[in-house]
RNA sequence: GGUGCUUUGGCCGAGCGGUUAGGCACAGGUCUGCAAAACCUGCUACAGCGGUUCGAUUCCGCUAGGCACCUCCA
């Protein structure tokens, strides 16, 4: 199998990659909280696991992705009274905090339908993993590293870093965060402000709540993908991935929790994402500048110049490199709207070609492997994307004529344009059907127009020959005294 | 304040110690009834100042700007 080199945060370098089980790869993401519309920053983690397990897939492995929504844990900040995300929600629209789960899920769905991301081989939910979470908690408690204290259980970070080290994966040491951590008010239930949550007393009117040995209560956020993880892909598995924003603190906690636990940090890859920016800045609900999904593909946004389809969102995702900031503009997004229908014109011509030589260009039959050299390298979407280009060049030199191209020729380009681009990638046609109708109305209207104008010269040959031929395509017209009506008939 | 990252041509965005990234835009040309598309050609940049080197955009240092995390965030 070829080599596929990735970019271990723990690390800070690009290692060969190397399962744990000869052809299995084990994959957890880190997937939305579901309190609010799915947004541009979902698109760049969801995109970029997506292209992985499909790189993966085509490179022959059998790839288990997980991926979590957070339904229940979420806290607004840290304090003791830090209100659940869901929960909040709920309350302000006056829903039971799972109808607003099951919203905003059923809408993360058809956001990632629409983006092409296959979807994940197990999705959990952090509220379906109660039992498991308790277990992992009461581990953590025989194992000395946690404490309870007045019906709540905090993760004992001195404890575990008199064991082992907190901190190596966001390159942090104790005593710094010692030092800059803020202590908020009235958090007398820890020992230190550095502590955090691993199950939360319930106030008397806080909703989602579960019994545990501890007090009726709820999960803390970093213990449901500790648990899940080693639920469904073993306690040592191969990559968990997330946003960068991601790695301090919840995935050092989430790995801290796993070595307390286990000994060990059951993660070999640590791949983080980087974030979208809008002029330069995190996108943030408090910086006004937040645009959801749905915004995106109907252009109601005021930032927005116009609507952008899902695939070229995810083309423009794939334009940049998954560990660099990528910086929304409508310029480049427009910018990629025009290259992502040269990269499709050019595989809907190729369908097209016959071959017209024998002999095979050496430049093409390289491309391949460039390309795959390319993927394989910490998934270097643009570097692949680039030779792409090259593929499409071919396809249109051979369009105009200036070049031949042989049967392995267009083998080649066709596996680029189609596997590499199409499966791979998961670039692909734009699925139309919500335009449909409108165009529909649009063309029909013009004929009719145009049959208008042959009655008037009193042409019925062609204003009859426009009726017959509407009719064979299933639209019957009638003519009114207001003008012409028409139907489509099934 | 702590930690880390970053600064590339009109825009987006790769990359590397010596060689054209790529896309978009722009200009000229070919083709075309017109338009579009396509093709060809041009535009050739790496924040500033030092250092290492035969040679640095690429390595090191300093300066300036930007960003992220440290509080919830994909």
């Amino acid at each position: 199998m070829r080599n596929f080199y990735l970019y271990n945060s723990l690390s800070r370098k690009k290692e060969l990659f190397e399962p744990i089980h000869p052809g299995l790869v084990g994959l957890y993401v880190c997937g939305p909280t579901v309190y609010g519309d799915a947004h541009l920053g979902h698109a760049r983690p969801a995109i970029t696991y997506d292209v992985l397990t499909r790189l993966f897939r085509n490179l022959g492995y059998k790839v288990r992705y997980v991926r979590n929504i957070t339904d229940v844990g979420h806290l607004e900040n840290d304090a003791d009274e830090g209100e659940d995300k869901i929960a909040k929600k709920a309350k302000l629209e006056q829903l039971e905090p799972m109808e607003v789960v099951q919203t905003y899920t059923l809408l993360f769905h058809e956001a990632m339908r629409k983006l092409n991301t296959c979807p994940p081989s197990i999705e959990p939910r952090a509220s379906g993993h109660i039992i498991e979470q308790i277990d992992l908690v009461k581990q953590l408690l025989e194992n000395g590293f946690a404490y309870e204290s007045n019906g709540s259980v905090y993760f004992d970070v001195d404890a575990y870093n008199r064991s082992y080290q907190y901190g190596v994966l966001s390159g942090r040491n104790l005593e710094d965060i010692k030092q800059n951590t803020r202590d908020l008010d009235g958090q007398t239930d820890k020992r230190n402000s550095y502590d955090f949550a691993l199950w939360k007393k319930a106030a008397p009117e806080h909703i989602m709540r579960w019994p545990s040995p501890w007090s009726d209560g709820f999960p803390g956020w970093h213990l449901e993908c500790s648990a899940m993880s080693a639920k469904y892909l073993g306690e040592e598995f191969d990559i968990h991935g997330g946003g960068m924003d991601l790695l301090f603190p919840h995935h050092e906690c989430e790995l801290a929790q796993n070595t307390a636990s286990r000994g060990k940090g059951g993660v070999k890859y640590w791949m983080h994402n980087n974030m979208i920016t809008i002029n330069g800045q995190k996108m943030a609900k408090s910086k006004n500048n937040f645009i959801s999904l749905e915004q995106l593909f109907t252009g109601s946004h005021s930032i927005l110049e116009q609507a952008y389809t899902p695939m070229t969102v995810r083309f423009f995702i794939l334009q940049a490199h998954y560990r660099s900031t990528l910086d929304f503009s409508n310029e480049a997004l427009q910018a990629a709207e025009k290259g992502l229908a040269k990269l499709l014109q050019a595989a809907r011509d190729l369908k097209a070609m016959t071959p017209a030589a024998t002999a095979a260009h050496e430049e093409v039959s390289t491309l391949r492997e460039k390309v795959y050299e390319a993927l394989c390298d910490d998934l270097n979407t643009p570097i692949a994307l680039s030779h792409l280009f090259e593929a499409v060049r071919w396809v249109n030199l051979a369009k105009d004529g200036k070049e031949k191209l042989s049967a392995e020729d267009i083998q080649i380009l066709d596996e680029l344009l189609r596997v590499i681009l199409g499966d791979v990638l998961g670039v692909a046609e734009e699925e139309v059907a919500d335009n449909n109708e409108q165009l529909l109305d649009g063309l029909i209207e013009m004929v009719l127009a145009e049959r208008k104008e042959a009655k008037a010269r009193k042409d019925f040959a062609t204003s009859d020959a426009i009726r017959d031929r509407l009719k064979e395509l299933g639209i019957q017209i009638k003519d009114t005294r207001d003008g012409t009506e028409w139907t489509l008939c099934k």
